[in-house]
DNA sequence: CCGCATCCCCTCAGATACTG
DNA sequence: CAGTATCTGAGGGGATGCGG
């Protein structure tokens, strides 16, 4: 996992190429999950896309959905029809990512009470 | 999971209290994740942490242990020893976070190079 | 030892306008 | 329909210096 032992204790490396941070960094970001889940229930849009995720711009659709391609998560198909319609699909790399996204989103929404809590808790206490 | 449906799709709202953004938001950004899995081991101190975790600067060491206290992840004890002695500690929030958060980290760590392959093609594809 | 405060750069991301 | 280009403000995050 990029990381070594020192007594006793794993030491997380700064290095370059830590899975840990390249793969959530990448779908960390403010929208990728978002545009992953959303393909899960099959190819779709752009446009159809932008309608489906709320309050995201059309820049942020276009360079999220080209750097989970780069990442080999998406597959982009153009279908030179009048007007143009450009398809998205998750690639079986994609859905392995988000199947094993699955367990953390539903512990999310498990838990999203509790989280509230506990920052109104924090908040009140050191205001 | 704050979502509806349009035509058979789901959407996924804007509004505050997505969970899937309240959490991921948080763990997804450059350090948190790093943090709880060093924590996962055990209770650990600041600097004992900051030393494990490479490339960590004190400012965001500190930050970053605040907020993931914050939302109930973390509980911080101060040894009013001298010289201070601080420990912080997942608490069972924490651990269910951490546990729902190793499918991922697994997978990330198995399929690293069929990103970076993937990465790779796109950048001599795309230039 | 464990922080907070300050300064400062650089990237992220929204708004807007324009093309094939 | 599906983008690209440009401008802009907000904030993430590093470096450094001080304080209990």
């Amino acid at each position: 996992m990029s990381t070594a032992t020192k007594n006793g204790k794993r030491v997380f490396l700064q290095n370059e190429d830590c899975p840990i941070r390249n793969v959530v960094s990448q779908v960390g970001d403010k929208w990728s999950i978002l545009i992953l889940f959303s393909l899960v229930e099959g190819a779709d849009r752009f446009n159809s896309l932008k309608s489906r995720i709320q309050g995201i711009s059309q820049r942020m659709l276009t360079q999220t959905l080209r750097d989970l391609e780069r990442d080999g998560y998406v597959n982009r198909t153009v279908y030179p029809e009048v007007p143009v319609k450009v398809e998205y699909k998750l690639t079986p790399l994609g859905e392995g990512l988000a199947k094993s996204l699955w367990n953390l989103v539903s512990w999310a929404d498990t838990h999203h009470d509790e989280i509230r809590q506990a920052r109104e808790n924090y908040d009140q206490s050191n205001r």
